[in-house]
DNA sequence: CATGAATGAGTTTTCATTCAT
DNA sequence: GATGAATGAAAACTCATTCAT
């Protein structure tokens, strides 16, 4: 059950090639991170497909080729960015829920949702944009079990919930958890632009679904 | 205000060109339609970059050169789609406010919002999968004018809506705009494949957002 | 148990692409086949990996990009050379095996291998020279089946003529059809160069090979 | 006659190179060596094109560059394994054909032949697989030198025999000495891994060679 | 001797678009 | 309207080789 990421694997050339198949995560170096971050940058504003190696060697002022000194693929550097992201996402949500009651356990997801957005801003805005590209990719898969585990823990913060008597029990769970996760994803398209901060927008957006618009 | 179909203008080798020319909409035609209908659907499943022409056309059981005798290129078959999605969406909206008080346009607005998922359910997937890399060529600067349009109308609804002391006043419209809008359209991502349906959904969303999770 | 071509499957992107899947052979046409020759010449020449699109493309006179019109891919053209060629010889065989005593079947087979060494002379050499890389790609696994098919059938002749008392009983089958097809084909590399014909070619062959190099 | 090993001669950039100047055979050392047999391994097994210097590296747990402390260039090793070969043997059959009479001296060419197959594996699957791609190469003219004196040498053998009348004189002997050759040298490609011994092999195929498949 | 990073020239492949027939 | 063939520009990727540390 562990995201592993998926770098280093699935070579085209299916013969003999071995190439890095031993552990399992690619072999982190200071300068390998680096490009990483780079290509994040540039494939949260122009899209993954839009964003050509060359635009990323450019950006860290090598040549295209050098780039495959560190990496097998143009998707392999994606795969990074986003596994990191869950992989981060999943240890924070299970130390959220394990503490607190049904409300402050769903708080905390939101905070960590919203947590997310700055750090990780690349890694949402490429699942928002690029993600019905990417999931037809095979090397991708995992990232559909690492969706379903968040899923899940937010489902039961909120069953829970429900069964305290605390949220409305007219609520579907996981329709629920679609809303506010994209609710507050989607966001990573013009909150960081438009100048509101991450406090306040979490504040507004706690405020609007934990209470609604109407005034009671 | 006429949100014209782009089609046919903005050659990208304005040189020697002619074909169609003076923004004069496009000329439909049963076949055309049929294309533009074929494309949409692969743009929402596979996106508009990773759409090739060839699949277009292979859908259709033509071969990929003479989708050219239909389209200008293949941005002018997904600028139809999103001009027509935006051009029904603003006459909707625009009936909608001029009924009623504050609740029921905004209410109304929702409705609307939540109707054009079906309908226009790839245009919207186009949009919010592509519409980073569709902003950034000329010929898609209209749609952004389109957006603002509409912004405008709910902006107008839910400040209605606080000055009737209806809704909190502690909301900011626009973000309270952008936050439901993009809670709506993301769905188009899943509640068409899990089986939920449009009126349910409708009403769950209407009910979270107007009186909020908690029970009062 | 049909050879059939492999020519137009397989293809990388594993998504959604379907690009002729119906039938299975390519879609045969003249230029398509002229292609093919010309690139069986340059790989007989210099080698299936030494040989790029581009001299391929050259060769035809376009641009190897043009190239992608008629296939899949340089392994596609290589594909089809082979297919045809184990195509060809299965049935010829098949056709040979079933007239006379064992004699005439193993003078046949012999004679129907020397007979491809000119009309295949591209083929052979590819699998002399190239079969150790191209043996590695999963898309040639099939040739695999077809060498044994083609194994099957000598071996078949082979021991009839050792029940029949016509051929010494020590000899291997197996080992004796490797040596005997070995012989042969490895002639490609200079037969032809040098001006031997392939009559006196034949003629030499199993004279050696039918009653040895001793006087008796 | 000397077939001094290339290695180290003829780099392509002629221009600032120095590095073991004036044919001065290569610096043996262990290390050296080994790595000469690892890369023998795998152009045996892939190819030399194919294999590429980042794999022979890997066998050897270093980095790819590293390999450029212990040689020239890819060139340059398989240099060394083929010449090695070519000593080798030319030693060999000088040997041999000093002794005995025509009928000795052609069997020993024929078992130093075989005798060859195994320590020389690697040589002989890389002069079958890939010598259409090195004679392209200035470099490694000198083989063709080397492969004429074996010739030589076998062309003699069989003329004496022929004058001795134990061998027919309708053979040509330039084409049985080809044909032989290839026939046991092509074997390299599945003797080994089929489970042959070399004895059985080479008395198998001596006695097909000389007393023919009929039974007389 | 080895590493780690890079070069540079090449390779295969992609694909929207054009156009004569 | 459609075909079939091609263009052309750019894409991702490969890999032998170099070299400062």
């Amino acid at each position: 059950m562990t995201t592993t990421t998926n770098s280093g694997r699935a070579r085209s050339r299916e013969g003999g090639g071995r190439r890095r198949a031993r552990g399992a995560a690619a072999p982190a170096s200071e300068r390998r991170d680096h490009l990483v971050r780079l290509a994040a940058e540039l494939f949260a504003k122009k899209g993954f497909q839009a964003t050509t190696v060359r635009e990323i060697a450019d950006e860290a002022g090598i040549l295209s080729g050098s780039l495959y000194h560190h990496f097998d693929s143009k998707e392999s550097i994606v795969d990074e960015i986003l596994s990191n992201f869950y992989t981060e996402l999943k240890a924070a949500n299970r130390a959220a829920i394990e503490q607190g009651g049904p409300d402050e356990a769903l708080g905390a997801l939101v905070r960590i949702a919203f947590g997310t957005l700055e750090p990780h801003r690349a890694a949402i805005t490429v699942l928002q944009n690029d993600w019905n590209y990417l999931k037809g990719l095979d090397r991708f898969a995992y990232l559909i079990k690492a969706e379903e585990d968040v899923e899940e823990m937010w489902i039961t913060a909120i069953r829970s919930g429900q069964d305290a008597g605390l949220f409305r029990a007219d609520l579907e769970p996981r329709l629920t958890y679609r809303m506010i996760r994209d609710t507050i994803w989607v966001t990573v398209r013009w909150f960081h632009t438009d100048g509101f901060d991450t406090e306040a927008l979490t504040a507004h957006y706690l405020n609007v679904l934990l209470d609604g618009i109407h005034i009671h």
